[in-house]
This record gives structure tokens, sequence and C-alpha cells, in this order.
DNA sequence: CTGGTCACCTGGAAGC
DNA sequence: TGCTTCCAGGTGACCA
């Protein structure tokens, strides 16, 4: 899916155009993405005002005050502002109507979500067991050491665990260890105080200069304006098996964890 | 609790 | 050209 910055760009685009807008109706083509639309969705959004967007993890929060409409865009999920009267794309599965534009998700995998949470969201069973946000000050190399202390699985994997941090996907995780010098596969428990230091200070510029790029353009993402994002030329890594390591010129290589692809450089990374 | 595997779904690209 | 196989951003459920 849209990893951190992808979702974060979606949520900064649309925001400005959206909220304290009242939403004028719904459009359902398909109810059926990872879970099954709450059948009365549109009792509960339409007529109401959208008081912000918040984002945890890579759920956007959809703030219709009494309620949270959540909205996850899974592998292959993009929402974007378009006129009203534009004709839905096959894969156009909902629209949220602001008078004379609408808001649609596009999803070809449907393994996105669109739910509705009743107040108290955050202690929905989807938010609940979340872990730390990778920008907030929360999560230091400190914490990070901690958190990794009981995890012999390969630290590459436990960065994409969403309940130890959040955001990170595999295009990200790899970049991110790239960044920090470490190999993919090291049991994450071995990994010493200073290079989990060194691990968050990547993660972080990682998502950041992704985010300042306007994210990746995914083979299926578009940001909220239809506009792509342009991070995957800053790539390190990611999808770059073969070719020469952009700081030492050895060839990436790649291997698979948990039927995902990582790449990493052999020399840089120890 | 942890780690490993599977499933969900569609479409594009590569291989024969 | 056409069929088959593999691969793609995520993550909850299930098992040992």
């Amino acid at each position: 899916m849209p990893e951190l910055p992808e979702v974060e760009v979606t949520r900064i685009g649309l925001l400005p155009h959206v909220r304290g807008r009242r939403v004028t109706g719904i459009a359902v083509r398909n109810p059926f993405l990872r879970y099954p639309l709450p059948p009365d969705l549109g009792a509960r959004v339409v007529g109401r005002t959208l008081a912000g967007i918040a984002r945890r993890g890579k759920y956007l929060l959809f703030d219709f005050e009494p309620g949270v409409l959540l909205v996850h865009l899974g592998m292959s999920g993009s929402l974007r502002l378009v006129p009203a009267d534009t004709p839905p794309d096959r894969h156009d599965h909902v629209d949220l109507l602001f008078e004379k534009r609408a808001l649609r998700l596009r999803d070809p995998r449907r393994f996105g979500a669109m739910l509705w949470l009743d107040k108290d969201s955050g202690a929905h069973p989807l938010l609940r067991t979340l872990g730390m946000e990778p920008l907030s000050d929360t999560l230091t190399g400190e914490v990070l050491h901690l958190a990794l202390r009981r995890r012999s699985a390969a630290i590459k994997q436990v960065l994409m665990d969403s309940h130890v941090i959040v955001g990170v996907g595999n295009i990200y995780a790899s970049e991110s260890l790239f960044r920090a010098g470490i190999r993919p596969s090291t049991a994450a428990h071995r990994i010493s105080r200073s290079r989990c230091a060194r691990l968050v200070e990547a993660v972080k510029s990682t998502l950041q200069d992704a985010l300042a790029a306007g994210g990746s353009s995914l083979r299926d993402f578009v940001g909220s304006d239809g506009k792509p994002g342009y991070f995957q030329q800053q790539y390190f890594v990611y999808g770059r098996v073969g070719l020469p390591c952009r700081l030492c010129g050895a060839p990436i290589r790649s291997l698979r964890q948990g039927q995902r692809s990582t790449f990493y450089c052999p020399h840089c990374q120890r």
C-alpha cells in the first residue's frame, strides 16, 4: 500500500478542500473491501460536516464529530477529489459527495477498508493495538532498543510490524535499513543501543524525505490531486537488484523475507 | 507472547 | 498471439 508518506500526502492534500464541508450524499458501487462497508454508512455521514482528518499509522480518520470514518488504502488504494459528474472507473468503489465534488476511493485490489467508528475510536481493535508513530518524539533509539529486546526475528520484519512501529512498509523498511547500514536479516535483539539510535534517525529521515518529495509513485497510487510523487527517484536499494550501490558501487542484492522482497547493499550494510 | 504461513483480490509484466 | 506464472504498497487470522 501506500505507506505512511503516501497516506500523509493524501491527508494533507485533501484537508484544505474538505474541512468544514458538509457531506451531501454517498455512492457505493462495491461495498466489498477488506471488510464489508457498513450498510448504514450513508445515514451516518450524509448531512454531517467534516471537522478534520487525522492519521494513525496508515489509517486516515475523517472526523465527523459524533464518530469517525476510518479509511485504509490497503495495497492499491487512493483517494481523489474529482468533479461530482466524473464517470467512475471500474475500481472506483465509493464516493463521498461534497456539493459539486466527490471524494473518490479507488482500490483495484480491495485490500483497503472503510469503517465507521463511534466515539472513543481509539479503542477500536484495529487502532488500539498499533505501535509507535515513527515521526513522533516517542520513538527514540532507547525506546526502540527496549522494544526489540525479545524479538529474535529479522529486523526488517520487526520494522514492518505495525504493533511495534506504524507506517513503515516494504519499501521504506529496506530504504531505512540501508541508511542505517544494517543488514535486513540481522536478529532484531542483537542490534546495539547505538545502532538502534542510528536506525531511528534513518527511519525518520527516510519518511520525512519521502513526504517532502510528495511520496512515491507506486503502481496504483496517485496523490489526492492526482499527481505522482517523486521519492522513487531517491531509492537507494528498493527495486535496484543488480544495479550498483549509489554509495559504493557494489551490486544491490535481494532476498525474500516473509514472502516479501528485501533489497540491500552487501557492502554498506553489515 | 513469539514467529511463521496463509488468505484476501486484481492487473501488469515476463516467460514460453 | 495467447496462455501461464510470478509479482506488487498491507495486515489480520491461524497454527505450532
